[in-house]
DNA sequence: CCGGCAAAAATTGTATGCAAAAATTCTTTA
DNA sequence: TAAAGAATTTTTGCATACAATTTTTGCCGG
């Protein structure tokens, strides 16, 4: 996999060596990757663009941060729109992706077992990628993707943090239940089921905020003074 | 309200002068605009992560093309979105929204009347704005505007291109059907109707490649071979 | 001790130059 | 004439330089 020097940096911020509202600076980052400033500039622009950083003129670019309220509705959206994946999903998926569906619920069930949280994030990653796949429609891949992506930097706080135990059995059970209603083809049952597992993730998050809150390394919650 | 580079970019593949499938020259970009071609270079990339153009490593950029496939399934994933956010507007749109929603089509209703084409595609992006605004949710907004965004430099031709007269009347009619759902607080229809209009916006947008395939100011199709 | 102000340092925004790759034109040959 | 290939031009990608602005530091008075 090439990784691009934009994947490079946007990896800084999904694996949490960068933080909501971290700086972003152009000269040190340009120094660690071996580039000039240039084609950094450029890549922080399209960071910029996809949501991921905030870029405010004449100031450092920051990594995006959210208020509580926007997270919520952030989370709100995503819901739906995993939910109308999940619906497509349960209809279009052909039978290789259904297979593979099983073999990764299989899988996360082990991996939920022994509290492997590294690992449990890079299975929902890849649950959520079958179903956006298996939708059949790049547009609401697309649009799922860069949703997930924008939330990315707080939802994975809780599988990255350390120690802290987030729950990895009720979102794994959560994936059985939504792959079962995917594979029985019941597209209104895997709908409603994902809608409450992002409504759960919400809730999990906001009790994490709320646990952590005086933690410097959690990530920061615009308008939580701490 | 300060154009700024990327926006005037921007406008000259909504404005058309710029169609799916041309090429964006960094040279004379920069010339046009008098800067050099650093910023430019970072506007374009910046529209490139919005999914407006399609960079390419080496090529030029170019205003990125669907075939009608792609297009059939951007539509029918704005549908969805779009559906989501009447469905809240009509629930969640305040008092004053509501004014300026049923004003909006009053207007709209004269402009249809009188087939001014450039102030049925004003009056369209106010439409749609509106109800993103009235969902009341931040994420379905961007969400929402992103994709419509995508699509654009295809359907706004319909309104735009010289000597073809598209119905005017209907997608109005459509306009003021959601409205009145939406004012009477219908989630239910207004969803629904939704996404039939829609639906009926890519009938037609297929129907114009159609017609229009052999003239040369036509956007490209990818893959329609002429 | 701390708030305000000036100087210094750091940081961004843009222009410019050059090497590398791609596109185009021109030439040669079958 | 058409195809192939070489030479030329165009265009992109990146590094670097410098001005403009912001941020930080250091100093002073209250």
């Amino acid at each position: 996999m090439p990784h691009t020097l934009r994947q490079k940096i946007a990896d800084l911020v999904l694996k949490g060596e960068l933080k909501p509202g971290d700086r972003l600076d152009e000269h040190s980052l340009a120094a660690r990757f071996g580039v000039s400033r240039t084609p950094v500039r450029e890549a922080i622009r399209q960071l910029g663009a996809s949501g991921l950083i905030e870029i405010r003129p004449r100031r450092s670019a920051v990594v995006r941060s959210f208020d509580r309220a926007e997270l919520s509705e952030a989370f709100e959206a995503m819901g739906e729109i995993e939910a109308l994946c999940a619906a497509r999903a349960a209809v279009r998926m052909n039978e290789a992706e259904r297979l593979r569906l099983r073999a990764l619920i299989a899988t996360s069930e082990d991996i939920s077992a022994r509290t492997d949280r590294s690992a449990a994030l890079e299975m929902d990653f890849e649950f959520h990628g079958l179903l956006h796949d298996g939708a059949r429609n790049w547009m609401l891949k697309t649009v799922a993707e860069e949703t997930r992506l924008k939330i990315t930097p707080y939802s994975a706080a809780l599988f990255t943090m350390e120690s802290y135990n987030a729950d990895l059995e009720r979102p794994h059970r959560q994936h059985a239940d939504i792959a079962e209603a995917v594979l029985a083809g019941d597209a209104e049952r895997a709908s409603t089921l994902m809608r409450e597992h992002i409504a759960q993730v919400l809730i999990s998050l906001q009790k994490f905020f709320d646990d952590t809150a005086a933690r410097s390394d959690a990530p920061k919650v615009k308008g939580d003074n701490r």
